[in-house]
DNA sequence: AATCGCATCGTACGTTGTACGAGTCAATCG
DNA sequence: CGATTGACTCGTACAACGTACGATGCGATT
């Protein structure tokens, strides 16, 4: 209920650069860091996914105490936002789009955006909270640019890039939600098949079964942006 | 892990017609029942959020022992499945939409939809698993009803159904995590004010601060209904 | 009156996040 | 060189939670 942000808490360092933290004992683990935390943590949930992750296990798989992680991270909830943020790095388009290109630029961001987050399945159900991370920022930063700079008026900017981020990440919840095992596959059809007369059209278009995942987010996308930038 | 589906545990009722359930003590309250502790879950998760929702909890408010929940539900898991269907029942368009305007009635459904859940903020968050409830399927078989009436061919319908719901739900979801209290809104006008060097575009679009959400919504859908719906 | 199945609940257990305060070590200062 | 400080670690402990288990009550059937 409370707001987070607040200013400083007295705690934590701000970590000044020129400072080496060293210290570690003889064979062991290198020092704790929140890059190792949340490096760790990432590797944790990609093993056991999102209940998984306890205090006690990243601890362990760290070499540390459990209390040991609260003087680098708030509380669970920081680990999650961190972890999140992390997998959404982004490196920017490569070389073989040319900068006029805004359309592959863009779709080269999103695809990347929805790729990452379907390397690490987790990752789809931690964006319903309101971490705006760095990477998360950055991107959004970038879409906005390129957008801008392929006629969007200032006016729209706005809803254009909700719109796009919207898009992005129901896609992505969808398809990790619905990413069936084989057993949950064999499951759905079955019970599927029991409703068939309540929901005939569902059946006819085999909805949660043969999907093109990829090729219908593409084509979605296509369409949003025809409509989002004005065709000159 | 295991499989949820199954068939019959032996357990829990298949509620028989006819047979009326009667049995509580005097100046007390109506007996259990999936319905009554799905409804109560509903108000306490509007009251308390997310996190609110524990069973002991829930049975107080139902006047009955933690325990006894667990003969109605297999687990907590299940009351939040049970809770994010209930929220998402649909009645249909109203007599004003004719039955040929496909346009009105996808509208319409989809604009419910949003409004439905972000009536129930936290239904939002519950968003990212894999619970395909009644009300939920109810909603995919009509969109695909009307597609398809509408001329979406069968190879397409899957992924223009699809698309919509994607749309929809990260719609949905952003809305109702960036609907910021006013407590909030000050928070992160001055994160981003801080940060306006390294990210002028967003602060230029004013991406967090003033928002038609329903209009971007609204615009959003269109442009994907011009794509997905073949033009005659 | 005896039996049965539906429904309720009290108690108890294991697990979790984390508050608290004591401990360790390096760098700093006198 | 000894004392002090501050960054960092961790053992212990606690409260809260989900829920397993078995006992209990009650209406209907025999």
């Amino acid at each position: 209920m409370a707001a987070k942000g607040g200013g400083a808490q007295g705690k934590r360092p701000q970590r000044q650069a020129g400072s080496v933290p060293s210290m570690q004992q003889a064979g062991s683990e290198p020092a704790l860091s929140i890059e190792r935390i949340v490096a760790t943590a990432v590797e944790l949930l990609d093993a056991e996914g999102v209940d998984g992750l306890k205090m006690r296990r990243l601890a362990d798989r760290l070499g540390a105490g459990a209390m040991s992680l609260y003087w680098h991270v708030d509380n669970k909830e920081e680990v999650f936002d961190l972890a999140l943020d992390a997998v959404l790095e982004y490196r920017g388009p490569p070389q073989r789009i040319e900068a006029a290109d805004w359309r592959g630029a863009i779709f080269h961001m999103l695809e990347d955006w929805r790729a990452s987050m379907l390397r690490h399945p987790w990752s789809a159900s931690l964006l319903p909270r309101r971490a705006l991370g760095p990477n998360i920022l950055n991107r959004l930063e970038l879409l906005g640019r390129i957008l801008s700079g392929a006629g969007v008026a200032e006016a729209d900017l706005n809803g254009a890039i909700w719109s796009l981020w919207n898009y992005v990440i129901g896609a992505t919840i969808t398809r990790a939600n619905f990413d069936l095992s084989d057993d949950d596959m064999a499951a759905a059809q079955q019970r599927l098949a029991h409703l068939s007369e309540k929901y005939p059209t569902i059946e006819r278009a085999r909805l949660l079964l043969d999907n093109d995942w990829d090729g219908a987010f593409r084509k979605g996308l296509d369409f949003l942006l025809d409509g989002l930038v004005p065709r000159q």
